[in-house]
RNA sequence: GCCGAGGUAGCUCAGUGGUAGAGCGCGGCCCUGAAAAGGCCGGCGUGGGGGGUCCGAUUCCCUCCCUCGGCA
């Protein structure tokens, strides 16, 4: 028997993945789940593009605006909702397809992820502290010794990986470079096709220009002058905006300058993006132009698949 | 026109008689419970043009061009 597909439409921000997404949905009988950390959170929906409600009833979109942004959200917390989409489209004889550009959480739904079992957030607590009192160096040598592996991966100045590995090693007692290999994920069961969008560096800047500008026409300093009221997760504070938008709030800087900040953020994240998506030797490269529209890019897709 | 300051990386600028750096930008990469986050690496150059001194000039001298400020 043949095993079920799953597919994915990733690539860099602003590269149109949302539109063509309706299209290639309605091809492949499938319904969409968010791929995106951001989008999750409810009322962000300028600063993260969401699709808007009219292409949200063309197709069915799944774990796109339902949480509270002041919540925090992780991917394991991702792929346990994620997980369930699948299973409830499969039943109703559908596919799923996959649509962001978090690059981590599509590789966790592919290759899976360890369970930690109970909860570790004092022990990173803790770890920050240690942080603060001896500095990096200190927590690495830490690393090193009970787990050379993950630290020979890790640079000293990764704080954030350094106490992650050392938290997981005191909540489990098992090195993060054992429990990493124990995973699995989509690749064994599912027929997992991945498609990436791309164009010219030169034209994607472009677009992500033109794409900040909208949404600052839209009412993106409304928007998160209301977020901003409320107490954002941590995680929520992150989406690129936030933090640009508050200085310009705190009169810092100009509109101009949050705005130029923010057009320049999304670039560099757009780059990031990239460089995950192009090591993952699995993913097909769809390059596209300004020209062809949702539907074209679609098509494309279309007639890679058959 | 005269006086002064200056022309070095995409931008802002340092420095040196032995063919050049820094920050920002740009590019590449890493990443497995914050990922729109976090971290690492890379100089990417007709030193304004021409001439001279010198073994050797980006550095010293002459000249021309350009920019800025002041005086006219």
């Amino acid at each position: 028997m043949r095993k079920p597909r799953i597919f994915f439409l990733v690539g860099p921000t602003s590269t149109g993945k949302t539109e063509a997404a309706i299209y290639l949905a309605k091809k492949l009988n499938a319904e969409i789940i968010s791929c995106d950390s951001m989008q999750v959170y409810k009322g962000m929906d300028i600063i993260t593009s969401k699709p808007s409600i009219t292409l949200r009833k063309k197709v069915p979109h799944h774990l796109i605006g339902v949480l509270s942004p002041s919540k925090e959200y992780n991917v394991s917390r991702y792929r346990k909702d994620a997980l369930k989409k699948v299973q409830d489209i499969l039943k109703r004889g559908k596919s799923p397809l996959f649509v962001g550009g978090t690059g981590l959480y599509m590789t966790i739904l592919v290759d899976g992820i360890f369970s930690l079992g109970k909860k570790s957030g004092a022990i990173r607590k803790q770890l920050y502290k240690l942080k603060e009192a001896y500095g990096n160096r200190y927590l690495y040598k830490r690393l090193q010794k009970v787990d050379p592996e993950a630290a020979s991966k890790i640079h000293p100045n990764d704080a954030k990986r350094v106490i992650r590995a050392l938290e997981v090693f005191k909540s489990t007692g098992k090195p993060i470079s054992y429990l990493q290999k124990q995973r699995k994920g989509f690749s064994q069961e599912y027929g997992v096709k991945i498609f990436s969008l791309n164009m010219p560096r030169e034209e994607l800047y472009k677009r992500i220009g033109a794409r900040v500008e909208k949404m600052f026409a839209r009412g993106l300093l409304g928007e998160v002058k209301k977020l901003s009221k409320t107490k954002l997760s941590k995680t929520a504070s992150y989406a690129i905006g936030i933090r640009e938008l508050k200085g310009y709030f705190a009169g810092v800087y100009d509109l101009d300058e949050a705005k130029r900040r923010i057009k320049h953020n999304t670039c560099l994240y757009a780059k990031r993006q990239l460089t995950w998506f192009r090591k993952d030797k699995r993913v097909h490269w769809v390059n596209i132009n300004d020209r062809q529209g949702p539907k074209g890019v679609a098509e494309k897709i279309w007639k890679e698949l058959c």
